[in-house]
DNA sequence: TTGCGTGCAAAGGTTTTGCATGGCA
DNA sequence: TGCCATGCAAAACCTTTGCACGCAA
């Protein structure tokens, strides 16, 4: 990792991820929060830093079928995310980082079966959580 | 569905289907095999056609991180994708169609700890497959 | 003949890039 | 001062859409 530095954009795209916490978001929604002109930061620049943060694992990134843009999500007080499984909420977003013991069984079967080695930082199990399951 | 014609575009994409089954593909992939002068199909015929037949269930289609494009594949005998889980390799792309019982526990696991119930159809585990580790 | 499918061109949206400038250390 | 980060504008991509024409049934 190079040198980093401290700059006014970077703490205002911060700002807005740690408001944002377990959120699903886009480049676009980042765009527009920050397009104030008391605080205001370009579109290069967040992609830019979006880029560097999910590098670093910082940041969940992953498309969806349904969305054109995107995803990103931010967890606060977590590993870095490509140690791990995640779960995803296809209602509302939301991201579980899951402990990897769940899937010791099927990941055996799988290798088994399938010939197949689960890559857990890449996996996304996709359901629906309970507090969506009660709105519906 | 409405009443559908056979045409030549059609049965070129189709046929393209076919010589490419299980295989990862994107819509550019298409437009450039199709784009011989002898049998050219131009670009919004090969994207509706590939909306189509995905809407029909005949064709996977998904989004990856690092491909810019939207991917598809397309598998011949098998029942419908949205009732079964699937993995996929991440190096070449290959879909697995996976027998449900292998997720059994992983499946109770995550509804006891984390609440959410898992979609069959939307997931798609990622790993490596035995080809792709031997090739390395 | 009817109406679905195709081709063409243009537009829409997202993301990337080059270059000059500005700001942190 | 030296290097990293930002802003701006343009470009690159992928995908969608409107419209007129062609072709299957």
């Amino acid at each position: 990792m190079k040198n980093e530095y401290k700059t006014k954009s970077r703490n205002l795209i911060i700002e807005y991820l740690k408001a944002h916490s377990d959120e699903r978001f886009t480049a676009r929604d980042i765009v527009e929060a920050l397009s104030k002109d008391e605080a205001s930061v370009n579109r290069s620049t967040i992609y830019r830093n979006l880029e560097r943060l999910s590098q670093e694992g910082k940041l969940v990134r992953y498309k969806e079928t349904d969305v054109a843009a995107t995803c990103y999500q931010f967890s606060e007080g977590h590993e870095a995310c490509h140690t791990h499984m995640h779960a995803q909420c296809e209602e509302c977003g939301k991201i579980f980082h899951l402990k990897n013991d769940v899937f010791k069984s099927a990941s055996k079967k799988l290798q088994s079966e399938y010939g197949l080695e689960i890559d857990y930082g890449k996996t996304v199990i996709m359901g629906i959580c309970d507090d969506c399951k009660k709105k519906k």
